[in-house]
RNA sequence: GGGAGCAUAGCUCAGCCGGUUCAGAGCAUCUGCCUUACAAGCAGAGGGUCACAGGUUCGAAUCCUGUUGCUCCCA
């Protein structure tokens, strides 16, 4: 058969893709094998793949591959996630193109066009996921508001509403005036942003020329202020005691307060109290029972509380209440100032404090055992320095704001009376029933059209947090097959971004909802980030476009590119040469296969001493390292894994294995090598499906004769049999003196092609050790291999360990040259002999160190002398 | 402001309980080679006071203290 020269990943890939997917080798359905379990993160419906995505998913797939040819029934659940406010702010952004605004339409009108956009864009991102060539199980994908895991998110908001672990509060909360709803603390993101610092003074009322100075960052909230804080000791302030200040413009009059809160040593040590847009002052002002004027719209504007720039937004404000500020003499100077602002994780807009009646859950009871199950180790965090940011948030959890001002999203299902008093339940139905028999006023009967839902949504995260017991509906039906089995899941592969949005409430809902962990481990990726360690993003540019990627380099350069550098919970940071490498690698295996399948089988040739010795070698090598791969899978270090992987095809299998066994030129091979050599390689490439699915597939199916339906991703990974670790150190010792060879051939330029002789003087009593003997003549084209007593005149020589070795070239020794080689050898031994004889001389060291140590030192002692004398005589003989 | 982590070759990193796995790997660089699997390759080579300063110890990249510089989280 013939096979190119350069292996093609286009075609491959889809085509194996496909058989896969029509035999339906993804799928997993509960039976009695162990399972093994994935549930998948679920992407952004509004994404499109990105470098995160492709490094988190290969890790996932790699694991599930594994699992799978390990026996497990593995299983990985596909989906995505609605994404409250992105979703809903791309539908309006579309509804706004074509002229609708969204004000005008009814909340069904609008879902309707919110589904619609999602079954267009929604699967998008899962598709993608194709190429890389993840194996979900498609069959399970999910979607967070597929009917199942939208009731599934009520049934618990009402569960944990009659355990009195949701409630109803007015609170300060962090306001998205581009979004119009309220978010999360988490999804707030504090940005150091260049503002200033403006001094304002206010006039003490009744005063003709009596002020006092604060200091503030948003002069546009002063018209809110309703008070003046300063420290109780501050002696710069004590005659303001019982004063009243006039709020700057409109002269409204407020107190002085005296509270240890302030820090004296900031600004002017005055502090103006604006209730309604800060949290601090909010608290300020629930303490001294302050006035609270909201001076602010939802959309950021001016409002008619303000009474001036009534309208207008914010930021423009700031820049004309200050001018007019300057113009009444009110402004004492502006310092430029570096602070940190909020921004909303969706939308980038400045958060505005805001107090709103919102819906929040009690983190506090649930947050205790999920903590001790992290402190405990039993979830593991891969890698464990997580366990310290973890900590430190659920030991200052705060509760949780749930509700979300949005259409898009499982509607709370709280309903109002027309008193203002609302029941939880899960239909208007229910509700009602649920009003008539609990309701105070027993004499009049409400009826349905009383009730009125609650607007709001509950935050995406509310349902995401389900996640690992949604997708197998194990909320509805806690006792169902599905869940029983799969649940809890065993590995999560994630972002330490989302560790409190997400891992930290999964296990919460794991205890409350299966009194389990919803997963055993935890492993971390890092960011994706440009050669300059800037984060990949859209707006930067600075990311390449990951399916370009794959149909220009393959998935498996892709994945192996990417998991190369990108060690558990590190960054990686992306270079178009870890792509290269990958690409480069599938290379390399590619043309071990057109090796192999090269070379005419012989079944009458017996099995020459040389391929003998190299198939046991190589077995034991193989066994050696897979040992330590599966090793390093159990600590979760996949990059050390795929390396020590990597290595051992390149290395020991391409580079020296192969090069052992290799027929001369169109001789053929005996029939037993020849298996063994196939057997090796279908080995080699069932370690590698986890990381190169497409191409060990594709060469798996090439290099024999396989039935229809059968594929390497159903075979079982190799076993780490015993190994001969011996003979892998002798071959070390053969390793060295074949290089030296080479060296030799190198230094006197003499041509592979030409066959050279060897002589070899042992210079203790040991027998000669000659495993390799036949392996050395074939590498390095010896002709003849012999033990000599005496040294061999005319020779280019080397020593190794303490054995001479001797290659006769008459007429090209060059004796200074090869005196001074000696010498360098001698001086670096002897130095080293020096540092031993030091340590041993050493009466503490001797005393202390365990014996092995002692040892290994006097070992090192024998060795160094041994070697000495053996130079020592070599530049004797030569100087002769 | 509070907390956590990191600093080892040009780059990305590995080095556990201090001692032959002790200064390593991959990539990059340099030098030879188009040797009939592979130039997307082969054979070699160079390259590090293990951030800095102290300390503990017979012995420190590894443990302790301090300094500096980065990163992340929280407020």
């Amino acid at each position: 058969m013939e096979i190119a020269s350069k292996y093609d990943p286009s075609g491959v890939e889809d085509k194996w893709y496909e058989y896969w997917m029509k035999r339906g080798f993804f799928h997993s359905v509960p039976d009695e094998r162990e399972p093994y379990c994935i549930v998948i993160p679920p992407p952004n419906v509004t994404g499109v793949l990105h470098m995160g995505h492709m490094l988190n998913n290969t890790i996932q797939d790699i694991l599930v591959r594994r699992a799978r040819m390990m026996g497990k029934n593995a299983c990985w659940v596909p989906g995505t996630d609605h994404a409250s406010i992105a979703t809903e702010a791309k539908v309006v952004a579309k509804l706004r193109e074509q002229g609708i605004d969204k004000a005008s339409l009814t909340r069904e009108q609008f879902l309707e066009h919110a589904w619609e956009w999602k079954t267009k864009h929604g699967g998008i991102i899962l598709d993608q996921l194709k190429k890389l060539g993840a194996s979900c199980d498609w069959e399970r994908t999910c979607f967070t508001m597929d009917e199942s895991l939208y009731e599934s998110v009520i049934d618990v908001f009402i569960d944990l509403y009659n355990k009195g672990l949701i409630y109803r509060g007015i609170r300060m909360v962090n306001w998205d005036p581009k979004a119009l709803t309220a978010v999360s603390d988490e999804e707030v993101i504090h940005k150091e942003v260049n503002s200033k610092l403006y001094f304002v003074r206010y006039k003490v009322e009744g005063t003709q020329d009596d002020w006092i100075t604060i200091a503030t960052t948003r002069p546009e909230t002063i018209l809110g202020d309703t008070a003046i804080c300063v420290h109780p000791e501050d002696e710069r302030y004590v005659h303001l005691r019982g004063k009243r200040i006039l709020v700057p413009l409109i002269n409204r009059p407020i107190p002085v307060i005296f509270d240890e809160y302030v820090d004296r040593e900031f600004g002017t040590g005055a502090l103006k109290v604006t209730p309604a847009h800060d949290v601090n002052d909010y608290n300020l002002g629930l303490k001294y029972k302050l006035e609270v004027i909201d001076t602010f719209n939802p959309n950021g504007t001016m409002s008619h509380a303000a009474q001036l720039f009534v309208g207008e937004d914010r930021f423009i404000v700031r820049g004309k209440i200050t001018e007019e500020l300057q113009q009444n003499g009110h402004i004492v100077k502006v310092e430029a100032y570096v602070n940190k602002v909020g921004y909303s994780e969706r939308t980038d807009e400045v958060v505005e404090p805001r107090i709103s009646v919102q819906w929040f859950m009690k983190m506090k009871d649930l947050a205790k055992p999920a903590l001790d199950l992290v402190e405990d180790d039993t979830i593991l965090f891969h890698p464990a320095k997580y366990k310290n940011m973890y900590r430190h948030w659920m030991a200052n959890v705060t509760d949780w704001c749930i509700s979300r001002q949005l259409w898009w999203g499982q509607r709370i299902p709280a309903y109002y009376l027309p008193n203002g008093e609302f029941v939880v339940a899960k239909s208007k139905e229910e509700a009602l029933v649920l009003a008539n028999s609990t309701r105070k006023d027993q004499n009049s009967k409400l009826e349905l059209s009383d009730l009125r839902q609650d607007e709001d949504v509950l935050d995406t995260w509310f349902s995401s947090w389900l996640w690992p017991i949604s997708v197998f509906d194990g909320i509805r039906y806690p006792g169902n097959p599905d869940i029983n089995y799969y649940f809890p899941t065993n590995d999560l592969i994630t972002a330490p971004e989302i560790i409190f949005f997400w891992v930290a409430r999964m296990i919460m809902a794991g205890m409350e909802y299966r009194k389990a962990i919803p997963f055993k481990n935890v492993y971390f990726t890092g960011i994706v980030r440009d050669k300059q360690g800037r984060k990949m993003s859209k707006s930067l540019g600075n990311s390449p476009e990951p399916l370009d990627l794959i149909s220009q380099n393959g998935a498996d350069a892709v994945r192996v590119g990417m998991l190369l550098c990108s060690p558990a919970g590190n960054d990686l940071l992306y270079d178009d040469a870890l792509i290269e490498q990958g690409r480069n690698f599938c290379n390399k295996i590619w043309n071990a296969l057109r090796l192999v399948k090269g070379w005419p089988v012989d079944d009458s040739i017996s099995q020459p001493a040389v391929n003998m010795v190299s198939v046991d070698w190589f077995n034991s090598v193989f066994n050696s390292s897979l040992l330590n791969i599966n090793a390093l899978y159990d600590d979760y270090r996949l990059s050390e894994a795929l390396m020590a992987a990597y290595k051992l095809v390149w290395d020991d299998f391409c580079s020296w294995f192969l090069e052992m066994i290799k027929p001369s030129y169109q001789q053929p091979i005996d029939r037993p090598t020849y298996e063994a050599v196939k057997d090796f390689f279908e080995k080699l490439l069932k370690v590698l499906h986890p990381f190169m699915p497409f191409i060990t597939e594709e060469i798996w199916q090439i290099l024999d004769k396989r039935n229809e339906g059968e594929s390497i991703m159903l075979s079982k990974q190799p076993v780490a049999s015993a190994f001969d670790q011996e003979l892998i150190t002798r071959f070390g010792f053969a390793e060295e003196v074949i290089m030296a060879i080479r060296n030799v051939r190198k230094d006197k330029n003499i041509p592979q092609k030409e066959a050279i002789r060897l002589f070899i003087r042992k210079n203790n009593d040991d027998l000669p050790e000659t495993t390799f003997d036949s392996l050395v003549a074939k590498l390095c084209n010896i002709s003849e291999l012999a033990y000599v007593k005496e040294k061999v005149p005319d020779s280019v020589s080397f020593v190794a360990g303490s054995t001479e070795f001797f290659i006769p070239l008459t007429g090209k020794i060059d004796v200074d040259e090869e005196i001074k080689k000696l010498k360098d050898e001698l001086a670096y031994t002897t130095g080293f002999l020096e540092k031993v004889m030091q340590k041993l001389g050493n009466e503490s060291f001797v005393k202390n160190a365990p014996v092995s140590v002692v040892d290994s030192e006097r070992k090192k002692q024998e060795d160094a002398m041994a070697r000495i004398s053996v130079l020592e005589e070599q530049i004797r003989g030569i100087a002769r």
